[in-house]
DNA sequence: AATGAATGAGTCTTCATTCAT
DNA sequence: CATGAATGAAGACTCATTCAT
């Protein structure tokens, strides 16, 4: 993602200062000088600090929700998927990585604070973000399916309740990490995963004993 | 809780402002004109808007954590306790309503941003707030430690673990409900608690047997 | 000199508010006002208003400066400049007339009020009006060394000294003038001029034989 | 000088913050907090903030006048009471500990800055401070009427103007010692005064013979 | 497409002053 | 005598926004 535009420039500057400074202390005149133009320009593109802001927002979401959508298609296996899930650090940077989001979405505090802080500036994007989480609890839901299909699971597993458990704790999990000052959560984490992959998985005593 | 001094009343109105609007945009004309007061009687007790802020987020973790520990002392079986915090609905107007801090406190989000952006403000608040967390964690861990002595739940249990899951799983669950329109977290939240409970605790067949 | 876009016509503005009230009360409002612009101008110029003041006094020395070199450079002989310098009366309207300082100058009390004060915030001026004093001082030297050579004044004179000498006592006979309600010093001033003149200066007996 | 009740302290310590911050930024709370009573105290014994000044400044010049009197009633020689004057540092410093101004006087900018802005709040102050400027010089004329009958000076010396050209160089060499990072005016003022003092004394060939 | 000047409303902050106690 | 609470007016400063060019 190398925007060539000012507009995009613009956005991604802006993105920049919001979720690391927060939407009223961002001016748009540090935004403009940080990229070279002047407040004039931001006037070309957007309605006003609002509209930037929205826009900005919109296309954060757009990344991560791509971003989410590509880390499940793929083929992995759900354990495999969920280990990596919450192994946080570095699924956190895999995703600024590769997302060009940088800065931006390494620190959960600031894209959780963004998020809040534009739900309350823009209600409606609150479907937006529903979306998005309920697009990641369903492909979770879809990958248990094809998990019991595999015979990897339980075949009466209550996926629904599984998907809302997992992405529930995983959204706490961070929570907690971003209120701690110790790297409590980064150990919990993945051993709680264990223990709920252990309650639905199905315990396969053949393959070790192959 | 009935503040009578100018002082208290201030901090109650001023987190009022900052936990409905943030702090950016509550001015300190409108804290004072709510109260009926002048600008200045503001920096009478406060030496500046910072400082009101930091006073009135110690002040609301003060009355969380008060709350924390007073709905865990009781004595109350380990699942009731469960099932009351998971009715989210009914445990959080009761919080409110026994607090005095009404509106404030009512709204998960507002909540959470508040604390987001005194986080930022006041970085020495972390250590505050992990207190608040890991106490109401280790009143958990009791309370299991208790509910094992009385052979209601497996001796084996991991109650750190399980403490944390329950506390991320909660914060989570009420995080995911403040990001949807529909009231989903609301059954899938004790779904999930049942489930946990079920592992964890020894069944009594003699109960069903009856 | 005739400041003709915005930025100068605030530094003069500014001047006479600075010169003729102080600093402190001298408001940002009041300098807009009295230009038909408002506050927020000037902070498109000046970054706060020290900086405005800062701008404004380098400004004045520059003026002052260049009007001392402008009137010591003439080809005027030694004794007539001192002449003029001591008719102060006349010396300063002359200065505030052709740098267009007007009102800011012509009272000595102001000017001097202003040095001090800016002296105060901002102690790196000093080398710039030292610098100033001392060119004055070398002027003066330049002149009786000048007066030596054409036979006006004793090789002997300690012209160092004398530079001095009536550099501060100009000063002081302003100061006095300054703190009197009389016309004393516009005399005095002068006559003791003629009295430093006669010790210095090479009788002329054949003027007078005429 | 050891100010007993309430009143003089505050008279001194306002003139301690007045003479080294300037009156605008001299709150009353900070002068008030210094001597640890309330601000209310200092309206039971002044009208308000401007009748505070012009009393610490009366007080100051009632001191310095004070001490010029006594500083040239003493019946030391002419010459010698010349030669301390213009022993500055040392003269400025038995002064500040003889009238227990310490800080306040022993810095010339400070004390100047202080009568320029009184003078500016309270013309009427003009008279007085003219009062002592004449008494100083005055007392120089009758130092030197006296020299004359001794013998010491010439007969026909213009103690009218030798006293002003002594006061206004004195006051002129403090002013640029102000304005100068250097130590010049150290040596150069009592070089010039010897030099004035040369012009008036008889020379005394006679006890050079001895 | 972009600039730069200028606005005006709003914010925090300071402080002399008053007054009941 | 003195305090402490509270006022209110004024000041510096910020910033989104507009507009002519």
């Amino acid at each position: 993602m190398q925007p060539n535009d000012t507009k995009e420039k613009l956005e991604m500057q802006a993105l920049h200062f919001f979720a690391l400074n927060d939407y009223e202390r961002s001016s748009l005149n540090d935004i403009a000088e940080a990229l070279g133009v002047t407040k004039g320009a931001i006037y070309h593109y957007f309605k006003n600090k609002d509209d930037l802001f929205h826009n900005c927002v919109l296309r954060l979401l757009d990344v991560m929700e791509g971003w989410f959508v590509h880390s499940m298609s793929s083929d992995i296996p759900l354990k495999m998927m969920l280990d990596n899930l919450f192994n946080v650090e570095e699924s956190m940077t895999e995703m600024a990585e590769s997302t060009g989001l940088g800065a931006v979405i390494v620190n959960y505090t600031n894209t959780l604070y963004l998020m809040l802080s534009a739900l309350k500036k823009f209600p409606d994007l609150k479907d937006r973000i529903e979306d998005i989480y309920s697009g990641f609890r369903n492909a979770l839901k879809g990958m248990m399916s094809t998990a019991i299909s595999n015979g990897e699971i339980h075949p009466e597993t209550d996926t629904e309740a599984v998907a809302f458990e997992i992405t529930a704790f995983y959204e706490g999990a961070l929570l907690l990490g971003a209120f701690s000052n110790t790297q409590d959560y980064a150990v919990l984490g993945p051993r709680v995963c264990e223990t709920i992959w252990k309650r639905i998985a199905i315990e396969r005593s053949t393959n070790k004993g192959k």
